[in-house]
DNA sequence: GTGAAAGCGCTAACAC
DNA sequence: GTGTTAGCGCTTTCAC
């Protein structure tokens, strides 16, 4: 316990000079005597000795192999699996990774950035929908760090990994059509980022395709993008009298499938549930989720990798890579019973 | 986009020593005069000047405010609601929460371990159940950072929180017992863990006393600590004959849950199960499931509130915090109906 | 082969 | 009221 070892500790230990320890310890000591550098080894060992490493940055100012990963909250299934993958990378990178789980609070979400920038990351992937570039950038001050943005508003510039949300909509309102469903529903929010609006379009522009009544003012229902959200809403979907739901997330329509069990309401029976996601949960649940699959955790890799294709070769263009989505047939849709 | 402003470009421009600015900009400016102490504000909010942390914490050694966390997997519930936990005290008390997931790694434990060191890090919270004390002081390299254990072995040092697995044992065997069940299972890892190795003692010893028949040997199902381990158990749990099956967490039961399922086994009505830890998912699969509930969030809460308590007072204690464990029943449980 | 010296950006005694 | 100076622990030129 207690004070720790610096590098001039070693040095007088061993007799020689910082310079020698330094350069010895860092693998640029060719030049000195194999007596010496085993001398300085051995001490090092003995004494655990570790280079301060804020010491270090303050002057190296790279290659600190960190980056900081920023997300809504980890504790959703969505982003624990997206952090995986992430992390799955980083490892085979030697890369740490900082994960900080700002649970959708724009001034937290400041906050971090600020930290991860002043702690000297290499760089940074974002999942955050309420962030725009502009206060993106503004916290990170103009410093030059490269970011993928991940997760949030299409409007927005910067590299990017990106699922085609348009086409999940579409997945889904195909796949209920063609269970000869009539009156569908949108459980969701409507507004607040870019990627649920691609969503609803895509679903809506199918359904009218097909003849299908669908506007917004009576078909969308607004609740809570949470697993209590989805519960709460089941009354509401049971009183519209739509046979289908197509849900914004697996998390609203996990939530949404134990509020129609409590109300009696048989799925799919009844009334079919479409999620989105496809979080490992789903198969977990019952009825098993039909979802659209997005590939999360390769959605982590892919994030990952374009980021440190970036911080090491600095490209400036702003790559936007397109993960595609499918959708994934399980129990909670079926064909339409109405008469 | 470029070079970062310095403290002495700031002084340069506001025609004053880097000492004034730093002393301004730390509030210890009150002998300054106000026209000054207003410039160099101004100046800072302009050019967005802000401290370079490493120079920082160079000199300061302490009072950064952050603190580790290290967690086999933020992407599992219990983990994601204990950070959860341990991100609200930290966001009430400004601190910085480094969120490590280090997949059960134990040479990847290590290896954050010394980066949140170096890193000058407050304090620690550590839940690995694979890490020995030993090990984690030797990852501290005897640098006097106070550290929390969670959810870990009972027999190691250090100030930690705690829940009484024995108890937690006990109730779920009470509450079989007294729905009449004869024949009850355990399902889950054996000998890893001592949280584990004391739910168990807990319900072998009220199953024994209420003469029910109970060896380690026939009684004891393994499996993988996850919802698939539970998953794929399930044809052993229905070979087995057992009408009551004890999961040594709810991932667990919950994948027995799909598992039975399948099989067309009804629950409860021809196998009772319990699950562990009350993670939120429980009232979203079906049916609910009866388990034995652990504070997660407070445990964060507590875990993180004993940590700060130790950072500035210097215990040198080994504060043993426990907190109560209780069952839930839910659907997942019924009477015995065998006949 | 080795080391002295400069300096990264900052804070804090201690002068003036 | 304000500035000088001395580091924090390290890396890196450059001289010997």
């Amino acid at each position: 316990m207690g004070k720790k070892v610096t590098i001039r500790d070693i040095a007088k230990m061993a007799g020689v000079s910082v310079t020698t320890v330094s350069q010895v310890l860092n693998g640029k000591g060719k030049r000195f005597s194999k007596s010496t550098r085993e001398r300085i080894i051995k001490l090092r060992d003995q004494y655990q000795y570790v280079p301060d490493f804020h010491a270090r940055s303050l002057i190296m100012k790279e290659n600190i192999n960190t980056i900081g990963v920023l997300v809504p909250n980890v504790s959703e299934p969505f982003f624990g699996t997206f952090v995986e993958g992430v992390q799955q990378v980083a490892r085979q990178e030697k890369l740490i990774p900082l994960i900080f789980s700002a649970n959708r609070d724009p001034k937290l979400e400041k906050q971090y950035l600020e930290q991860m920038v002043e702690r000297s990351i290499d760089g940074l992937i974002i999942a955050s929908a309420r962030m725009t570039t502009e206060m993106i950038n503004q916290a990170l001050i103009n410093r030059d760090i490269p970011y993928i943005l991940f997760d949030r508003n299409y409007d927005q510039e910067g590299a990017r990994v990106q699922t085609d949300d348009y086409h999940g909509g579409q997945l889904a309102a195909k796949h209920l059509v063609e269970l000869g469903h009539q009156r569908c529903l949108y459980l969701g929010v409507t507004n607040i980022t870019e990627n649920f609006k691609q969503r609803l379009a895509g679903f809506t522009s199918v359904l009218q395709a097909h003849g299908r009544h669908f506007d917004e003012a009576s078909d969308v229902l607004r609740a809570d993008l949470s697993r209590r959200g989805g519960y709460q809403a089941a009354q509401a979907v049971v009183d519209s009298g739509a046979t289908a739901v197509f849900a914004a997330n697996d998390d609203m329509a996990i939530g949404l499938l134990r509020g129609l069990r409590e109300l009696k309401i048989r799925v799919p029976e009844d009334i079919s549930v479409v999620g989105y996601d496809d979080i490992a949960l789903d198969e977990y649940v019952y009825p098993q989720l039909t979802t659209i699959h997005q590939p999360i955790f390769d959605l982590g890799i892919g994030a990952t990798k374009i980021l440190l294709d970036r911080i090491h070769n600095q490209h400036r263009d702003e790559t936007v890579e397109k993960f595609p989505v499918r959708l994934i047939r399980r129990e909670s849709t079926g064909p339409c019973h109405m008469v």
